[in-house]
RNA sequence: GGCGGCGUAGCCAAGUGGCUAAGGCAGUGGUCUGCAAAACCAUUAUUCAUCGGUUCAAAUCCGAUCGCCGCCUCCA
């Protein structure tokens, strides 16, 4: 009945309900647009979306705001190395972003808002710290006092100490403990530059989402989601200045999804082995990746190769199949004819929703989920395959109400969406498409094979159906003639 | 060094105290066929990295060991 989620915060999962009943509000962190989106960003907002659409068929209003970062450092860099604005570097990517979401076939958010189109939001936010003595300006820089709040760390389960410790942290003479982080910085000659009390300069990375969360979902919300790598310092980072600057708690959950790696390593910027969004969609369809996605359990790494995408796209080839088939069976059946469908399967069929929202309540556990699709679809084609001439009308009714709740299952995870038989059909001419051989050439041959087997020269027929798979071309022989397709 | 996670069949992947360890891919066998292909069905882990412990009962809890990964620096 109710959703279970696992919150970083606790380290627990939890039974999850909203603070305001039936609403969820939702904030995730967006991407940093200074380049286009590799399939860890695709990842993200992959899971997301099927969170989203999950909380709504449960039949909650869903708030997802999902901001993007428009003014940092690196997307300064990068205008600059490209000769162009920090607001036309960011607009191209963000206009980038917003096609590989549509390629993706993912629901937008409520809002979209950027950091600077709110950026009286985020200095009233750093006043207000500085207020609550939470902050301190220096030279028109202002950073926040970890020291002052005393719950710092609480997400990532670290404490300042061990921090220290650590001692990867840039020495910097202004901070008045090296573990302080910039809230607003000063603008060097050159860069974009927005009036505040403190001089010209812009937000930190931070506190954008801080001032944005609460101007858009309030001081206190339910779910607060990103990449596990945001843990720290982003979000630990984001509760110091929520709760501080507002005294209230700030996200009650945090969900946060594992990483994509290739080979086992993440995939990052630094590494280089990041593939983009575009580059997976020029070869496989958006689905294959979907599916690719949500057969993992989204806080597990996702390791990405060619194999992976092969076995997702036989494996949603297999769905389609299915549906293909039974969508092309008669409407109306037999009412005197007996049934042929066994009690096991009609219980794997009818249950199926039942089975489905269980996994998923559990934490999203999507792959289960996916699981428990493919045992319905297996007994669907069981009950097909025994159907007589003339099936029972209470087989066909199964069958396609079966078939019906498959795709609005799937549908949560955006998946099964096209109709299945033009699904096959366009897989199919996708490949003609880049065949070396013409359908007429492929015709030809057919009938001269047919000729050989009507005098039975098995031998020449054969060779015929060699040459033709040469071509990637399979044919089928049946009673009612020859067919072929492309082997896929 | 500190913190967190992972190790389940050839590969991918659920399951986190007790019914037969889901499901997918690949493989093998079968149905079908002149033989095939496609499709479909069946089948593939006495065992869950290793070693101990707790328990009537553990893949699941605890401890140790080995291996891998992530965060602590920009990162989805």
């Amino acid at each position: 009945m109710t959703v279970s989620i696992y919150n970083t915060k606790s380290g627990k999962k939890e039974v999850f309900s909203p603070l305001e009943k039936g609403h969820i509000k939702l904030y995730v962190c967006g991407i940093t647009a200074y380049d286009f989106c590799h399939i860890g960003h695709a990842r993200s907002t992959l899971v997301f979306d099927m969170i989203v659409n999950y909380l709504r068929y449960k039949g909650y209003k869903v708030t997802y705001v999902r901001n993007f970062t428009d003014i940092d450092d690196k997307i300064i860099k990068r205008a600059r190395e490209q000769h162009t604005t920090t607001e036309e570097l960011a607009n191209r990517f963000i206009d980038a972003f917003h096609e590989d979401m549509k390629s993706l076939g993912n629901t937008p958010p409520t809002l979209e808002p950027k950091a600077t189109e709110n950026i009286p939001e985020i200095i009233k936010m750093i006043e207000d710290l500085i207020a609550n003595g939470f902050a301190y300006a220096v030279d028109g820089d202002v950073y926040y006092k970890v020291a002052n709040f005393d719950e710092y760390g609480k997400l990532s389960r670290r404490n300042l100490d061990d921090m220290m410790a650590g001692a990867r942290i840039s020495i910097n003479e202004q901070k008045q403990n090296p573990m302080d982080f910039a809230l607003w910085k000063s603008s060097k000659p050159g860069e974009p530059v927005w009036d505040s009390p403190w001089g010209g300069g812009r937000p930190g990375w931070h506190i954008e989402c801080s001032a944005m969360s609460r101007k858009y979902l309030g001081d206190s919300f339910d779910i607060h989601g990103g990449g596990k790598d945001l843990i720290f310092p982003h979000h630990e980072n984001e509760i110091a200045q929520s709760e501080a600057a507002s005294g209230k708690p700030f996200a009650a959950t945090w969900i946060h999804h594992g990483f994509v790696t290739i080979k086992d390593e993440k995939m990052s910027k630094s590494l280089g082995n990041f593939l983009t969004i575009r580059e997976i969609l020029e070869k496989y369809p958006a689905e294959v990746l979907r599916f690719f996605v949500f057969s993992t359990h989204y806080r597990t790494p996702l390791d990405f190769s060619e194999t992976a995408m092969k076995d997702a796209e036989a494996g949603l080839d297999r769905l389609n199949t299915c549906l293909a088939e039974i969508s092309q069976l008669p409407k109306e059946g037999n009412p005197d004819q007996k049934s042929a469908a066994g009690k096991k399967n009609i219980t794997k069929i009818t249950s199926l929703t039942e089975r489905f929202v269980k996994a998923m309540d559990n934490d999203f556990n999507s792959a289960q989920a996916m699981g428990h699709i493919f045992d319905a679809v297996k007994a669907l084609n069981t009950i097909k395959q025994a159907l007589p001439a003339s099936p029972a009308e209470s087989d066909l009714t199964l069958l396609h109400s079966g078939a019906k709740t498959i795709r609005e299952l799937a549908a949560i995870m955006g998946l099964l969406k096209k109709d299945p038989l033009l699904y096959i059909k366009e897989k199919q001419d996708k490949i003609i498409s880049r065949l070396d051989i013409t359908e007429a050439e492929i015709d030809n041959l057919l009938q001269e094979r047919n000729k050989a087997r009507e005098q039975k020269n098995w031998a020449r027929a054969d060779e015929i159906r060699d040459q033709l798979l040469c071509h990637n071309v399979e044919i089928k022989d049946s009673s009612e003639g020859t067919t072929w397709q492309v082997k896929i």
